[in-house]
DNA sequence: GAATTTATTTGCTAAAAGCATGTAAGTTAG
DNA sequence: CTAACTTACATGCTTTTAGCAAATAAATTC
């Protein structure tokens, strides 16, 4: 497993099986084409056509990646059962432009609702919270294999909820052990931090941003107050897959935006040296080093700095 | 959204939109079969004779759902080509068991390698983040749509180390909320019992068993001491999705052990009425229901209980 | 305006896969 | 123990699916 080549042949392995399985269990899972009016990819077409804009059979064939010779012959079955109309282009005399018929809407609806039915009564059965995991990893994968689908936002951000303190916690534990070598006690303090925010919340005077990716937090930020004016920031932290994607920037932001308006009128922060990426967030929101002193904790030395800024 | 039927109908919509993409994308990844020695049909089937303890002609053919005759003449096909031999079965004269012979195996090989090659190749040009969520993500839908194939491994007890006792804090959080509608403050207070562990932790007196699976904390369990003589077990649970593979008991067991070679004389443990689950790992492990009184906490009524047991 | 390119159509063909039927081996009712 | 039925696989025939290559017609380039 340490060696990368293994690892991307194992992760290949992994990929194919999926995909075998995957295709397996769709086709069981598909409405029965056999026998059916129109095959799988004359299902295929008529979707592209119902919905793209205007569709030329020259577009159809190289999107859907068919022989245009196939594609026309098809769309001749089409035109012949009166699904769609062909209307030649302005511009170009050679295109026609295709569009489904009243008819071939109506045709084609109860086919493809028929398709989505069966999805639909599968879903039902899945639990809840199944389900909408199934969903979120589909968009995940869509949005990896398919840059040209950005699938909505690529992290989410919002409030707290039960489950968010721990797993901030963890990925603090986690994150400075591995990249900073601090010991475990420096989680056992995150905890202590995280659970003092929540039993003395004041939604007025505090609060906490969770950024969330595929069903994941990957980021956090906390605001609690320092004194009568002025806040402080707290637990910053960006998972390391998600990085470079200015969730630690948009945190801090947001971060500003609650202090400000729960009238604040200076924020402060605490890091350190070794923290170099945060450094850079804290310098780029407008945030100046104020003051260093040496620390030995977490098993680790390193320069604690406050770091401030007016609001 | 918020009415269900049409939330889940725009789901099946999602679902199904994500299926017809995969397929097209896979179509277009895997290597061309088109005029080489194989068909894609032909390669499942190698395939599962491959994967398969000596397969029946029938059985693929009801497992691949592809028409009987056709796996007749792909079979055929086979036999002429000397990759794979059929041998008669001892029970049933009509069926015949088979196999891939050393030449079939030799050829199936590369076949098969050069379609993962194609697949690695693919991978390798992904960033390594997208690699693993993609991975992950495959992994997450198998589980859900494939509750058959529960992965491999089991699981896996080990000491806690960074990370473990976020992860514990975030599943009691999440859990107790779900199940029973506790409120953050239950949250809180397993962040303060974890921190104090860590701080307090003394491998002569204290102990934490994690439960790992498939790279996630699944269950956890802790031994602290109540007294001179009596130690108590604490943060016990099992993941939703890792239950029915005993995992609550061998904790417990553990537990149990470690307390009895750290030389405690009796174990106490904590726990509530609605606990239904756990209450009865507990009384199976030889504990006994000593003491309840009603308690309000986290926003819900219940009657907490102690249970003990000599060592 | 001839030559070339592009969008679509059509003739031909091959592969893929199903249906119906056949055959031999096994099972069961009388 | 046989006749009737069932099962597992094989084969003949056919349909469906889909590609290649050449044809046609409009558009573009030289």
């Amino acid at each position: 497993m340490s060696d990368p080549a293994s690892e991307l042949a194992s992760d290949a392995a992994a990929f194919r099986q999926f995909s075998r399985f995957y295709t397996s269990y769709i086709g069981a899972l598909e409405p029965d084409h056999q026998g059916s009016a129109v095959s799988l990819t004359e299902m295929r077409l008529l979707y592209e056509i119902a919905h793209r804009d205007g569709p030329t059979a020259g577009e159809l064939s190289a999107a859907m990646q068919v022989d245009p010779g196939y594609v026309s012959r098809l769309l001749k079955g089409f035109r012949d059962r009166g699904w769609i109309e062909a209307a030649p282009d302005a511009a170009d005399g050679r295109v026609r432009r295709l569009s489904l018929t009243e008819h071939g809407r109506a045709s084609f609806a109860p086919m493809y609702d028929r398709a989505n039915a069966v999805a639909a009564e599968f879903l039902a059965g899945l639990a809840p919270g199944d389900r909408s995991r199934l969903l979120t990893a589909m968009a995940t994968i869509r949005g990896i294999l398919d840059p040209s689908e950005p699938s909505a936002a690529p992290y989410l951000l919002r409030p707290h909820r039960p489950g968010d303190m721990g797993a901030v916690i963890a990925a603090h534990g986690r994150l400075y052990a591995d990249e900073y070598g601090f010991d475990l006690s420096f989680e056992a303090l995150v905890a202590r931090i995280a659970a003092d925010f929540i039993d003395g919340f004041d939604p007025a005077r505090h609060c906490c941003w969770i950024a969330e990716r595929d069903g994941g937090v990957v980021g956090s930020v906390f605001v609690v107050d320092a004194d009568e004016t002025t806040a402080k920031l707290r637990m910053l932290f960006v998972d390391e897959r998600a990085r470079g994607l200015g969730i630690g920037k948009r945190l801090t932001e947001e971060a500003i935006r609650f202090a400000r308006s729960a009238g604040y009128r200076r924020m402060t922060l605490w890091t350190n040296d070794i923290l170099i990426a945060a450094r850079e967030i804290y310098r780029k929101a407008g945030f100046d080093h104020v003051a260093s002193e040496p620390l030995n904790a977490f098993g680790v030395s390193m320069v604690a700095e406050t770091w401030e800024r007016d609001l």
